[in-house]
DNA sequence: ATGGCTTCATAGTGAAGA
């Protein structure tokens, strides 16, 4: 089985670099984060067309997240009951037996204005809707784009990252929560190449110079993370024209 | 160098992303 996360940022623009992609790889899920369109823009015939369901939560501008699979998705929600919010960051289902989650968890921008303190409050409104989903469900993935770098080493410039938002304790606390839950980053559940990152900044030659972030992740329970065979970043979409600013993670699990 | 790019909403610039 294999399950992904690619932060698409707008799938209007980047659609044709989905349907390549799901073409290709043919994963059992891809969780999609900043579609970035209404649900009445949604490309489901596109999506269909090759063979896959989808299911998605969108709005206009920002946000926007979604699951494309190729079972049919069962027990769909949307948003948290934890939290209540006006933004489009949450949708889950069940795919063949697997309870995937897709979060777009929010920016932040930096540590010192509103958008922080509200991604530190969202953080908490999510360990609790993970806690009851662990508690429902047995096998969990939770895969999207966390805003979040783990560990220094998922930093190219730790020094200068230090305390920034992705970087600060206090985000990083809250993912530890979450990893607290019983789960596991299944990208470190292997040997990996050093300075592995999912997104680098448009500006500056980012990609090229690798100066990059490891901020999407694919966190599983304990039962998938012992199935789980490998977890890859695919780079070759960053290299297109017109790119996301980020690669998709894949989880292969036996 | 507090910018750099890209997207969207909008019709010249501004917000937001990370």
């Amino acid at each position: 089985m294999k399950l992904v996360t690619w932060n698409v940022n707008s799938l209007n623009v980047r659609l044709p670099h989905v349907i390549d992609w799901l073409k290709a790889h043919q994963p059992d899920a891809l969780c999609l984060q900043e579609l970035k369109l209404e649900d009445i823009k949604f490309p489901l015939a596109a999506i269909e067309e090759i063979g896959y369901n989808a299911v998605f939560e969108g709005q206009k501008t920002y946000n926007g997240v979604a699951i494309l699979s190729r079972s049919r998705p069962e027990d769909v929600s949307k948003g948290m009951i934890e939290f209540a919010d006006e933004q489009k960051r949450v949708i889950a289902a069940t795919i063949d037996g697997v309870r995937v989650v897709c979060v777009y968890i929010p920016n932040g921008q930096s540590i010192d204005s509103d958008k922080y303190q509200y991604k530190l409050k969202w953080l908490d409104g999510l360990a609790q809707y993970m806690a009851r989903t662990i508690q429902e469900y047995s096998d969990v993935a939770l895969l999207g784009d966390y805003n979040i770098a783990p560990d220094d080493r998922d930093v190219y410039d730790p020094k200068a990252w230090e305390g920034q938002v992705l970087c600060s304790d206090a985000e990083r606390a809250a993912y530890q929560r979450i990893l607290a839950l019983g789960m596991q980053d299944s990208f470190r559940l292997f040997d990996q190449p050093e300075k592995s990152y999912t997104w680098w900044d448009y500006r500056m030659n980012g990609f090229k110079r690798n100066l990059g972030m490891r901020i999407d992740h694919v966190l599983l329970t304990s039962g998938l993370a012992a199935n789980c065979m490998e977890v890859s970043i695919d780079l070759a979409p960053r290299k297109l024209e017109r790119p996301s600013d980020h690669a998709p993670v894949m989880a292969t699990l036996r």
